[in-house]
DNA sequence: TTGTATGCGTTATCAA
DNA sequence: TTGATAACGCATACAA
């Protein structure tokens, strides 16, 4: 009898564990079990004394325990990232990954650099016992990250990469689709003479909305002009001396596409700084509809990329295939294409009736 | 006989145990857990043959059962935070949190509007059994949250916060004595009328800053002119408008220090719009040290807060704090104030000499 | 220097 | 509808 401390010791020691409960409520640790993972077989009597001492004596279920017995290691995934951009990580955490982590899921960062060697990302999967792995680009653009990956054994999800990899569950917008129709909607609002600010050429996002802009300017007959395009890197930085030689332009163009939110706060600021209204004198549009969408003047008219939405879908996609995974089941693999949205905000308009050349002067 | 699979069966069902291991190595498990935990009297040849087995089996130690064993719940620790500034958060998550997660340490973000009910907060924590908390602004503002979280029994720990509590360890920077130091550096430099632009206004950080700027100009015989202050709340948008205000002056300000970066290139912005050249007419500071410092040209002069490092210390304090308290013994309270460091880029210079009023126009 | 036995909190199996 | 018992994988007294 010197085995188990008597009911109270337990909440003195801090800690309630199920027998406690039990004990409490008459009951034996099973009935406990049963209760917390809603058994069917259960009369509603017990049920209600079990839940008045789980109530009563504070239980939290011991998550340790809980892995432990289900005879499988602390479910891990890792996030592998490499940021040009830290508000779109931070989106993704605060809203995304915050919400959708069960509690016996640990949810791992670990930055990757696109640079570094994918065998250093090995080690640290196989090192950690980490079982799956969410990937954001411009990480899934790399072959051989892709390919290690694979060979791990790790199941792996995909936050806007496209489909890089059959064997990949993934979720992200269209995006050509989506630029398509936000190109579409300035032509169709007057607009001609529509710059394009890509992205990093690196990442295949940037690609993707290249070709939509490019295929809404043909099916309306025009053909794009080199002239108008230029080669940013998804930094605000790299959009604020492509603003101005926009902006130079004559006739400048009247409108620009910035393929994110932060080369189209760069636009932004640029045009303020030369007295061209925005949207009065110049459509400015962007894509991620990130904070920055809201934080600048006037806010901006983007494509949503609900980044805080695809990371809960990734996390529970994940542990769906880890659970079907230890089942011994097929893992599902899903891949999901968002349909584009269009947030029309205050940064687009007409262009204006009659422009002479140098008026931004 | 039945008990035990033999050793092959581990490797084909996923995971090596422990016992695999020593079965493997010839020894018995109590001495394979001697070397993986470093103890001291194993012989160099049993030592060896041990890592080998660990190696050949690719034994990775369940980290549920090493929690259960050692009598705790596995530890977990949560993040609470209210961001204005999804790149902060972002910064932390990447470099800070990313590093400094132990393998048996489970880190939950938490997000919680600092208008939120805090009981809620408290629910939550009791729920998911978490112990420890760390706190980032505004939230550590919030006298009622402070004061759940102390009756809640979680450890607390602080970034960015200054002193809010004596029973909470901190770490930040000295912002007061950070913003004193630049704004005397701008003094040296010539400046005279040196514009503020505040943080928001409920947020305790944004009075220290302002608190350093104004001591500074005293301790140079400049009464701080309120016609040079101006209240804005952290966001690129919110000192948009203001830098035109600033810059719309007659005479204007030959300095502006803005109370974070991001004001801080939304004034670079606005300056370059109105052909004011940064630094040559105007000199413009910021705080933090973010992406954002080193995105914008030309590149922000600031106040280096190292919130990675902050990140990382806070999760490894806090889980020494949790050992401690889980030993019995007193968990150890550490403040931090970091030495505040200036990171000198392109955005600042001596005044223009001769400056007519107008020329901005 | 090495090994044996037991417990950590939970769930699954089987029996009542 | 409920309960007894044996795992789950590891660490730690205690022995040898």
């Amino acid at each position: 009898m010197t085995a188990k401390a008597d009911s109270g010791a337990a909440l003195v020691r801090g800690q309630a564990t199920i027998s406690d409960v039990a004990r409490h409520a008459g009951v034996s640790t099973m009935t406990v079990s049963r209760v917390l993972n809603k058994a069917p077989r259960v009369s509603p009597a017990t049920r209600d004394s079990v839940e008045r001492a789980i109530r009563d004596l504070n239980y939290v279920p011991n998550q340790a325990a809980k892995a432990l017995s289900a005879s499988r290691n602390m479910r891990k995934v890792a996030f592998l990232f490499d940021i040009p951009n830290a508000a779109v990580l931070g989106e993704m955490v605060s809203a995304g990954f915050a919400e959708s982590i069960q509690p016996d899921v640990q949810l791992l960062f670990i930055k990757t650099n696109a640079g570094d060697d994918p065998l250093r990302a090995l080690a640290t999967i196989k090192d950690l016992d980490i079982r799956g792995v969410i990937l954001s680009p411009p990480l899934c653009d790399d072959v051989r990250l892709r390919l290690i990956l694979k060979e791990s054994g790790a199941r792996v999800v995909g936050i806007g990469c496209g489909d890089p990899d059959p064997a990949f569950s993934t979720i992200g917008i269209d995006d050509t689709r989506a630029v398509y129709e936000l190109t579409s909607y300035m032509l169709k609002l007057g607009h001609r003479r529509i710059g394009l600010i890509a992205g990093h050429p690196r990442h295949q996002s940037s690609a993707r909305r290249r070709a939509g802009y490019e295929a809404a300017l043909l099916d309306h007959g025009i053909q794009p002009d080199p002239a108008l395009q230029w080669e940013g890197d998804y930094t605000y930085g790299s959009a604020f001396g492509i603003a101005e030689q926009a902006l130079a332009l004559d006739p400048p163009p009247t409108a620009i596409f910035a393929s994110n939110d932060d080369m189209a706060a760069a636009v932004l600021g640029v045009a303020r700084g030369r007295g061209v209204a925005v949207p009065r004198a110049l459509t400015v549009c962007g894509f991620d509809d990130s904070e920055v969408a809201r934080m600048v003047t006037p806010q901006l008219t983007t494509i949503r990329q609900p980044v805080d939405a695809m990371a809960g879908w990734a996390v529970r996609q994940l542990t769906d295939e880890l659970d079907a995974q230890a089942r011994g089941e097929e893992a599902p693999v899903r891949k999901v294409l968002l349909d584009p949205i269009i947030i029309y905000r205050g940064s687009d308009a007409p262009p204006p009736r009659a422009r002479k050349s140098g008026v931004a002067q």
